[in-house]
RNA sequence: UCCUGCGUAGCUCAAUCGGCAGAGCAACCGGCUGUUAACCGGUUGGUUCCUAGUUCGAGUCUAGGCGCAGGAGCCA
């Protein structure tokens, strides 16, 4: 045995003997010749185990060992045109670490059909493995890479916000509730309202975490539990607000492009509808977003209400890129964001609506800054003053026009890799009625 | 919460009018020195989601419950 290497490693050890750690991903059995695919994290190498070339005994384990045992594999590796990723290791010792109990659950495929979504869930440990969810997983933790690389280049810092938080911003009633020692707290369902107060620390901020909501949301697009990335930033209008927007979408879709082709490529996803992400992204305002229902398929659509899934749907449709809805009616938002001095039944807030279907990615407005204003509006949402006590302090200290925006990353990860579903998106899904393993 | 559909082998699904419980895949055994969705032969594998009812007889029909899926609603 020499000291092992990662597969991904390989082409610089063609015409040497190596030796690789990992997971047996594949056997096929062909007598005195077995082939096993061996996995290890970094990419999968062709086994050729042919009987003459190992001691016998270890051709004989190598011959019966399970799917997903763990093994040590020991062989010269050459390169071999009929092998899939050009390389191949010809083995002369074989040695199973740990062996794998038969059946492996997620074994049967082929003719038989897939596997069922609700199996698939409750055996997500061992689904992970799937080179497809494992493609997903790159994708998305690139994207969170290429969040944090971005706003950090464009002036923003990273102020962590709290997960436990002692009161709602819009009530308690889709919050998770926990206890925090003796008093009633709440798992964080936006980090926004404490990037408001850091902006006059730092200018620009974001916090990118989980959050939480138990609104009792059954669909494809919506987990309890998902990772959104807020930032915040001073002295900064609605149209500023969505040139950022833009130029920080665009940056990110064409970045996991260019980095995950290869995991793309195994999703099977048609980049080109992606290729388009490209800034600027087309605007329009709530008034003619209406107008436009009314014009393809919903002649009835009042204004004033918010849209669902089937009017994003439509709105997306007419354009093959991101657009923006901004300037929605005041009632269908939330209680902080800037109400238009021209047109005080509306209010300074956009929504980034992405194609295909995948509804809305980004939610952003600009934020009351006004004292007077807040107040009034806390109190006429209901919401218990003393609670925002802290946030309407802000408007006492250097109160100024601030803007932010929130991404939410799995419907971006949707998006990007074609998913028809939320649950791929996540590695542990939590989902109405489901949070198990 | 509502609407629709589904629940049968480890998995994906069949089962005609209410009449013997089936297939493919997986697993196991055997064969094969170029497979890569291998192939060929054989074997194993069942609380038909649960409870009650109708019937000579229920996977199939009825009622209730549980679970899952898709859609809607809810949703910064």
């Amino acid at each position: 045995m020499t000291t092992p290497i990662k597969i991904a490693q390989a082409a610089d050890y063609v015409g040497h003997e190596i030796t690789l750690n990992g997971w047996v991903q594949k056997r096929i059995d062909k007598g005195k010749l077995q082939f096993i695919s061996l996995r290890d994290g970094s990419g999968t190498m062709q086994c050729v185990v042919f009987k003459k070339n190992l001691p016998e005994e270890q051709f004989e384990v190598a011959r019966h060992t399970t799917l997903e045992s763990a093994v040590r594999i020991t062989g010269a590796l050459r390169a071999e045109p009929r092998a899939p990723g050009g390389y191949e290791l010809d083995v002369a010792a074989f040695e199973e670490i740990s062996r794998a109990d038969d059946p492996y659950p997620l074994a049967a495929k082929r003719d038989g059909g897939e596997h069922g979504s609700d199996f698939l869930l409750n055996h997500r440990h061992l689904w992970l493995r799937d080179p497809r969810q494992a493609a997903i997983l790159r994708i998305r933790a690139t994207l969170e890479n290429t969040i944090r690389r971005w706003l950090d280049d464009h002036g923003f810092v990273l102020v962590d916000s709290p997960i436990i938080t002692p009161a709602a911003a819009e009530g308690t009633s889709n919050l998770f509730a926990t206890k925090y020692f003796d008093e009633p707290a709440y798992l964080a369902q936006t980090g926004q309202l404490y990037s408001e107060a850091t902006i006059a620390a730092f200018g620009r901020v974001y916090c990118f975490g989980p959050t939480f909501r138990a609104e009792k949301s059954d669909t494809r697009r919506h987990a309890m539990e998902f990772w959104m990335v807020e930032p915040e930033m001073a002295f900064t209008e609605l149209d500023e607000n969505m040139e950022v927007i833009e130029q920080f979408v665009s940056h990110c879709v064409q970045t996991v492009l260019r980095e995950r082709a290869a995991e793309l490529a195994v999703l099977g996803r048609d980049v080109s509808l992606l290729e388009t992400a490209v800034a600027p992204f087309p605007r329009i305002h709530y008034d003619d977003a209406v107008k436009l229902l009314q014009a393809n398929g919903y002649p009835d659509f009042p204004w004033g209400e918010d849209f669902g899934a089937p009017h994003e749907d439509a709105i997306s449709a007419q354009f093959g890129k991101p657009v923006f809805v901004h300037h929605y009616p005041r009632g269908v938002k939330a209680f902080y964001m800037q109400p238009d001095p021209e047109r005080p039944d509306t209010v300074l807030a956009c929504d980034l609506i992405a194609p295909e279907g995948y509804g809305e990615i980004v939610g952003g407005s600009q934020r009351m800054h006004d004292y007077e204003t807040l107040a009034n509006a806390i109190d006429a949402h209901k919401l218990p003053r003393e609670a925002y006590e802290w946030y309407l302090d802000l408007r006492k200290y250097g109160a100024q026009p601030h803007s932010g925006f929130g991404m939410g990353l799995e419907r971006v990860v949707m998006w990007i890799c074609g998913l028809s579903h939320i649950r791929e998106a996540l590695p542990w899904p939590r989902l109405y009625r489901r949070f198990y393993p």
